[in-house]
DNA sequence: GTCTATACGAGGATAGAC
DNA sequence: GTCTATCCTCGTATAGAC
């Protein structure tokens, strides 16, 4: 279950969580969250795994929220990273045709989403977003619109470089974007059960190549 | 909460449920779960609701857990429904254009998605999906590759008809489907927060629109 | 098929010693 | 910041009267 990834999660990306116990219990929380949700989990199943006593947990975080809290504001912090700053694209766009940006802008993603621990808070995320209004707005507004937001401007970089037609910018957006974020939930479930996921990831590069065709 | 939709659903869907207080069972199960997940809910957050004793229930159900089989099972038969059978294509192809085909097909699944309590389930579908296996079963099989599937032998259809260019229908099928299947998510979520839905309709048929020029 | 009563373990959370 | 001990409510489920 763990690897070199896994260990070192929040050690490389929490400057504020410095404590091993604590580090511990949220990824035992984030194991156990992403499989049974967040009211499918208690305290008890927890503190199993990270072997201390149910008052220690107590120590650490203020109630069983605080703990699933902690994940998401962390986790927004990673999500904000894979989309770089807008005011970088036209530099980025320099060099590359559209389908090399897009091919490129995918990897990155799917590195991200190799991140077994990432792939777990992604799967909280869907889990508990009819339940909890902090994952409904970090899946609506920091994974949704924000991407398609970067999308538009990279759209608009490139029709002012005349690479691609004066079509709808936004329209471009939603219609490179949202067949991914379909392929991006049936990867996340197919990795749930060990399925070899190569199809759907040579669904996303095809999906690329249809794009660029049809926009052309 | 009640309107003639929803208090009828169960009767003319289920003609093997007739029992009133089991039917009130389940719809109450069915906007608890949806809303608190499975293991978010009690038998007695459902008792209070339904107004009889924890008892009572395991009259109608041997556990919790059939409580929400059943609401899958029966789901299941509804959303086959949604797709006419396959073998009836071709006369339904016969008078109708691409785009015509498709805004038929989406506003019959407008129509699906109006009512509440498929609403409902769909989120419980959703959140369900990594704890329980028959959920991602459904969600897999029955709503994403059934679909596809159906799409594409429209597709083999039309291109016997010459009526789309002779490129892979799978590939058509997917890249029709998979932004509207991220679009219900949304719609589903924006619903659930009585959040204006009309922008994301209107996504719908703009990427017909947008599907229909780039295979042309 | 509804009720009352009850069993009993799981659940979140705290007090206070070390 | 870890432990032991304890609190009390919630949760699933059953027995048995009507």
């Amino acid at each position: 279950m763990t690897n070199v990834t896994e260990d070192n999660y929040f050690d490389i990306n929490l400057n504020m969580i410095n404590n091993a116990t604590k580090i511990k219990i949220l990824e035992t929380a984030i194991d156990l969250f992403s499989q049974k949700g967040y009211s499918g989990v208690s305290i008890r199943d927890i503190i199993k795994e990270v072997k201390i006593k149910e008052s220690s947990v107590y120590k650490h975080f203020k109630n069983k929220n605080e703990i699933l809290e902690t994940i998401f504001i962390n986790f927004r912090k990673e999500v904000a990273k894979i989309c770089p700053p807008v005011n970088s694209l036209k530099s980025i766009l320099s060099n590359l045709s559209t389908k090399e940006f897009l091919e490129k802008g995918l990897s990155q993603f799917m590195n991200h989403i190799d991140n077994p621990i990432m792939r777990k808070i992604w799967r909280i995320i869907y889990i508990e977003q009819f339940r909890d209004s902090l994952a409904r707005e970090i899946y609506l507004k920091d994974i949704i619109h924000t991407t398609i937001d970067f999308l538009e401007e990279a759209f608009i970089i490139m029709q002012a470089k005349q690479q691609i037609p004066p079509m709808d910018p936004r329209t471009l957006a939603i219609e490179y974007q949202y067949p991914i974020f379909t392929m991006i939930t049936e990867y996340i479930l197919l990795k749930f059960d060990n399925i070899e996921t190569i199809e759907v990831e040579r669904k996303m590069y095809n999906h690329i190549e249809f794009f660029c065709k049809a926009i052309l």
